[in-house]
DNA sequence: GCCAACGTTGGC
DNA sequence: GCCAACGTTGGC
């Protein structure tokens, strides 16, 4: 199994919606970017998730899991775009703050600071296990 | 509101 | 294929 993080802004797509969404589920669309693309191709079911609010929070306030594989974006007629689905599987007791990510040293290489503006971006085991463990949350 | 990072576009 | 211009993201 690997590991990922989903950024979106909650006054667009929060963790609340999924949450909503229950075990159907929800497309992670409108993406245009193509290494973003390209690590939902990477997914396969049952891969886990950080669920990331940008700009409004920042914070990591959820794991969700993949639970439809890539597949064309239903929100735009151009077969270049594709993403998977996700479903919310617990949130984070406490949310994990981009401050607090950044103030941990294990934690300098993590993608959602090395590269800021990828919104969806792969995670190591190590840094899912800390970031769980931050948030006092069950990694599993 | 500003700005750094960085992806995309289009002229050459 | 290069690079300047421009647009977007997202933190501050």
């Amino acid at each position: 199994m690997r590991y990922w993080l989903f950024k979106s802004e909650p006054n667009k797509w929060s963790w609340d919606q999924q949450v909503a969404r229950g075990e159907a589920g929800e497309e992670w669309d409108g993406i245009r970017n193509y290494q973003a693309r390209n690590n939902m191709r990477e997914m396969a079911l049952g891969d886990r998730g950080f669920f990331y609010h940008s700009n409004i929070g920042k914070e990591i306030v959820g794991i969700v899991e993949v639970c439809a594989l890539s597949h064309p974006d239903s929100t735009i007629e151009d077969a270049r775009w594709d993403c998977v689905d996700v479903k919310a599987v617990r949130p984070f007791a406490v949310p994990v703050t981009l401050a607090q990510i950044k103030a941990a040293p294990a934690l300098a290489e993590i993608s959602l600071i090395r590269q800021s503006r990828l919104s969806v971006a792969p995670i190591t085991e190590e840094e899912w296990g800390l970031v769980c463990a931050m948030g006092e949350t069950d990694p599993s």
